[in-house]
RNA sequence: GCACCCGUAGCUCAGCUGGAUAGAGCGCUGCCCUCCGAAGGCAGAGGCCAAAGGUUCGAAUCCUUUCGGGUGCGCCA
């Protein structure tokens, strides 16, 4: 149930009616119509701004439209108060039953209260992380592995069919240097001392692997040339990055459905099939790029390569598809596995890259217009970067890898849903300041804490009900007389609750899953504030030992504000509190 | 040089496909607990939405230009 959406067919509907009888032309483009809770409070529940965006089409005065369609609102059961404003705003207030009807669904549909259709069940693929399996995940790649599993739950909830999926690059020449790498460990497990040469993988996660090849071919490859072991290495190697990639992603919750080996496209014809796609197009050629003005690099000559003709899609300049040896750039496959996506059926794709492959949107959207005939839209999601603290001091030491901070050491520190929340608080594309001391804090000034206490508080009033000899059963909540919640603070807390199906579809329409965090934060303020009181008057406090009935309605709304509470943290990938520890 | 992102209160940030008098937390000011629902709550001050034009009945939001910050720019993936 969407209380927004209901009211707008009912407006809608007012409008057939009058160009129906002759009050307005037929045929009004009436697609900017809106239903919004106002800005103000004060102006009402509900606003439509349908006599403003219609008056100029149908040639009346904003105010002569809005008199008309207020009459027909105003004779709506549901419509308590229908107000011309402004210039031609039309406040609403409804009838308080129709609010409480909020809470009615929240209990009887529990989890899937605020799913919505909006998907209409289209098929979309979220790209995410993707990170080169040459070490275990960094704190940039957390942002990433957060923001797109928490995009892929928030379009699953709004009624899309999600594919979370993973590139992995094996495919490239860092796979050669991890092999490298890892056959030097591999020597270092057999006895002989090693110096880690500048240029290969230093991390020491690369000793197990190491010691596992040593265990499994002993001295075989010791002495041997590179070409005996590069190939056996790389496989290894790759194998043992994904496995502790895959552990890193799953210490934060993230489970992928898909995971996609570049290392795949080639030797198999399906560069060649993707490029020959776009070459029937005629986009294309061989030819020599203009060095980029104001900042030539030194050794620049120019060379001829074979390009893609990006700029016909948008793109600056065109983009080179293979080096000047013949051998594919790291776009070549790209473009490859785009065109798998397309080719798979998907009716939108999205990728998630860091703020460091911004460079290279443009040419992937003009890769994917192409290929797919501008049939298939793709997004991109660009995070920008995370900065930690600790004690509001940048924090930059890495207890495992010395030079880079990893996920798990954040999730060490934090734990996973502290880690998850703190990291949509923030759009994606604005910088996010991560302090490890904030986010464990217990106070309003941490919306992890403030949400998760509203959750345990939920939880607690019902340990309440029995501590004060009540005896009352979840089971009965749905049958609770909600008529009884009149009082301002709670018709607050139900006003808030019945957003939460139309915050899901604006948060899904802009993909962004933050707005889910910061609904959670104010509607946890709402409950707080409705539960702060009984503070001072304690017949209004939830439990209220005289009065059993109006103790079971309250109840029922605690109850339908933890299923909320729960939805919300669940498209974010958050496990609610039950109690505080 | 070019492209992309960003610029909102002293600080950190929201602002819902353009909508009414721009919001929250922190900080600041003033109140409210001597374990009974205060790891908190209430109230107040505080903004030319970087600047200038434009589109519109209406702009923080869309367009143009300028300024300021970040990121990136052909054989790294």
């Amino acid at each position: 149930m969407n209380l927004f959406a209901d009211i707008k067919i009912l407006v809608t509907e007012c409008l057939d009616a009058m160009a129906a009888e002759g009050a307005l032309p037929e045929g009004l483009e009436a697609s900017h119509v809106t239903v919004e809770p106002p800005r103000d409070a004060a102006h009402g529940d509900m606003a439509t701004n349908a006599a403003m965006v219609l008056a100029k089409q149908a040639r009346m005065k904003p105010r002569d439209l809005a008199e008309g369609l207020v009459a027909r609102l105003a004779a709506d059961p549901r419509v308590s108060e229908a107000q011309v404003a402004g210039p031609g705003f039309i406040n609403l207030r409804l009838e308080a039953a129709e609010w409480r009807r909020a809470v009615s669904a929240a209990l009887a549909q529990g989890g899937d209260f605020g799913r919505s259709a909006q998907g209409q069940g289209r098929r979309v693929n979220v790209e995410y992380v993707s990170a080169n399996p040459t070490g275990p995940l960094h704190v940039g790649h957390t942002r990433g592995a957060v923001f797109g599993d928490a995009l892929a739950r928030l379009l699953d909830f709004a009624g899309w069919e999600v594919t979370k999926e993973y590139y992995i690059n094996d495919g490239g020449g860092q796979i050669d240097t991890l092999a490298r790498s890892v056959h030097l460990r591999y020597r270092e497990a057999l006895g002989t001392p090693i110096e880690i040469p500048a240029g290969l993988y230093p991390g020491d996660y690369l000793v197990p692997i190491g010691q596992a090849l040593a265990e499994e071919f002993g001295d075989r490859y010791l002495k041997a040339p590179e070409e005996a072991w590069l190939d056996t290495f790389r496989t290894r190697a790759t194998d043992a990055m994904m496995a502790l990639i895959r552990e890193d992603l799953s210490k934060l919750g993230v489970q992928m459905d898909v995971f996609y080996s570049e290392k795949s496209l080639y030797g198999t014809g399906r560069i060649e099939a993707a490029l020959q796609s776009l070459e029937a197009k005629g986009l294309v050629y061989e030819g020599v790029l203009e060095p980029p003005k104001g900042k030539t690099p030194e050794d620049w000559e120019p060379r001829p390569q074979t390009l893609f003709k990006s700029t016909e899609y948008g793109d600056d300049v065109d983009r080179p598809v293979k080096k000047s040896d013949g051998a594919w750039t790291y776009f070549a496959p790209d473009i490859a596995y785009h065109y798998d996506k397309v080719e798979r059926g998907f009716d939108a794709l999205i990728d998630i890259f860091g703020a460091d492959h911004g460079g290279y949107v443009k040419r992937m959207k003009a890769a994917v217009a192409a290929l797919s005939e501008e049939r298939v839209p793709l997004d991109i999601k660009l995070c920008q970067l995370v900065k930690l603290f600790k004690n509001g001091e940048p924090f930059k030491m890495s207890k495992r890898a010395g030079t880079f901070i990893t996920l798990s050491d954040v999730i060490e520190e934090v734990g996973p849903d502290v880690t998850r929340f703190v990291m949509l608080t923030r759009k994606n594309d604005a910088p996010l300041d991560f302090d490890f001391d904030k986010a464990r804090e217990q106070t309003r000034e941490n919306p992890v804490w403030y949400v998760q206490y509203a959750s345990a508080r939920t939880h607690s009033v019902f340990a309440k009900v029995a501590e004060q000899g009540m005896q009352i059963a979840e089971s009965e909540l749905e049958s609770a007389d909600l008529s009884l919640l009149t009082h301002p603070a709670e018709m607050q807390v139900i006003r808030k609750l019945a957003e939460f199906p139309r915050l899901v579809e604006t948060a899904a329409h802009h993909q962004e899953p933050h707005r889910i965090a910061f609904y959670l934060y104010d509607l946890a303020s709402e409950f707080h504030g409705w539960w702060n009181q009984g503070q001072s008057a304690p017949e209004l406090r939830i439990v209220v030992p005289e009065d059993a009935m109006a103790t079971r309605a309250r109840l029922a709304l605690c109850r339908a504000v933890r299923v909320v509470i729960s939805a919300g943290l669940g498209i974010l990938g958050v496990t609610p509190m039950t109690e505080m520890t």
